[in-house]
DNA sequence: CGGCTGGTATTGGTCGGACCATTTGGCAGC
DNA sequence: GCTGCCAAATGGTCCGACCAATACCAGCCG
């Protein structure tokens, strides 16, 4: 039987050994879940030595390809290739600050139009009770009051990843997901929602939803774009009595 | 003076260390091109083994925050936070194949849908000057056939990513530098494009570059959308016959 | 008998030190 | 003054030891 592992060439070795496990599951030979062997172990089926191999085993950890745990039954296993890690460096540039409040929103408001009409076209009966029941939890929110704000936006932002979801579209999901899990790094410098735009906003919500439950894909796109918009300027309002 | 490190605590130390040295970078103390020590020094500074900060440094190359030479007046340099590393993660996801062919033009059609009808709305004369002449060259291949195919399509992806950049919004072009980084991996599947289709592509791309030109936003899209699916309906028809 | 508890083995994490490989620049010899 | 070689700096690799977290099991106590 062929081994799964030869010993590296290369100059850069750790990268060989990237490249290795990288491949192995990319094309399949390795699955989600399956364990590596021990770290000691593994170098000597690789024939390096084990910082060496350390230092690869942390790139691949860092591509989101592997996880590290430790202790018995610890090790590295291989994570299924997903969106989680494809927030990592547009996150590092919204945190450089290289993207503006303004750019996020113009994006967002073409992106999230095209997918709640999307959903408006596919969304199932399933989909549809799931998003009711999101849009409920977000109305419990909005009636209490800016004391929950803070669940309100998560209700919220559950409620934009919905839609996304309803699309079946990696492409999709994992750009807005990107976008919502670094939202909040603007809401400490410019949010603070009074409880008249709580309840404006859950209206919006409850708008959209409502055209995709119709079936009315322009409508939905007309209504998220307005909601996403609207959102922005609450932020803008607040940067400027700041 | 306080000094730039200070000595990690965690249970990961070299998790402490990426952070410090991130946080270092994102919040300006430390500036593009700004050289770290050299190992065996900055492992002093920070009061851990050379493994360790080795460990760390190779994570935040793979984060694209630092770039590690060789030889003397080697070592590591940090590294603009640019798009260029925003690739990574969408890649995985698509030489994965957990993309389909479908899913990046339902994508691509909405997004570039919309870039269109911004660059319309806000193309400057530099711009258009720009646009033309790349539409030129995409003319010049176009005319010469399908045995400069590659210049065509090469040509084809300079036009879409110089919409994008007229936005002048780094989200729109860093999305969609990682699609068209990552397009061409489905070409060797699908794509086998004939004389005609070349030049009714060639066509499209100067039916929008005419509408932008003449600030027609809705008709740029809309040409754009066309555009789009038509190139995914190549692809599709000669996955069909093969 | 059952559950708690502490020990122990496994596995990743850290450390220090030695040596290798690459690169640059300067010095020696022509 | 040019050429080519050597030395120093710096990252790359390797080794072996020990630390730390954790799962599991044996044994004790109620």
């Amino acid at each position: 039987m062929e081994p799964l592992f030869r010993a590296p060439k290369q100059n850069r070795i750790f990268r060989d050994v990237v490249d290795q496990i990288q491949d192995a599951i990319i094309d399949g030979r390795l699955k989600t879940g399956d364990k590596l062997p021990a770290e000691r172990e593994l170098k000597d089926l690789l024939k390096t030595s084990r910082s060496t191999l350390r230092e690869a085993l942390r790139v691949l950890e860092q591509k989101g390809l592997i996880e590290i745990k430790l202790g018995v039954g610890g090790g590295s296993v291989v994570r299924s290739v997903s969106t989680d890690q494809v927030t990592e460096s547009l996150d590092l540039l919204i945190r450089s600050q290289k993207i503006s409040l303004t750019h996020l929103a113009d994006f967002r408001e073409g992106v999230e139009g095209e997918v709640v009409a999307i959903a408006a076209r596919t969304a199932s009966e399933v989909d549809i009770r799931n998003l009711e029941r999101l849009l409920n939890e977000a109305k419990t929110y909005a009636e209490n009051g800016p004391s929950n704000l803070e669940e309100f936006l998560k209700a919220d932002k559950d409620l934009h990843l919905a839609f996304a979801s309803i699309t079946d579209n990696l492409v999709y999901i994992s750009v807005l997901q990107t976008i919502h899990n670094n939202i909040y790094r603007y809401y400490d410098r410019y949010l603070s929602m009074k409880d008249r735009e709580m309840k404006e906003n859950y209206r919006d919500l409850k708008a959209i939803v409502d055209a995709v439950k119709r079936g009315r894909p322009e409508t939905a796109r007309t209504l998220a774009k307005q909601h996403v918009r609207r959102f922005y300027e609450y932020m803008h309002q607040h940067q400027a009595v700041q």
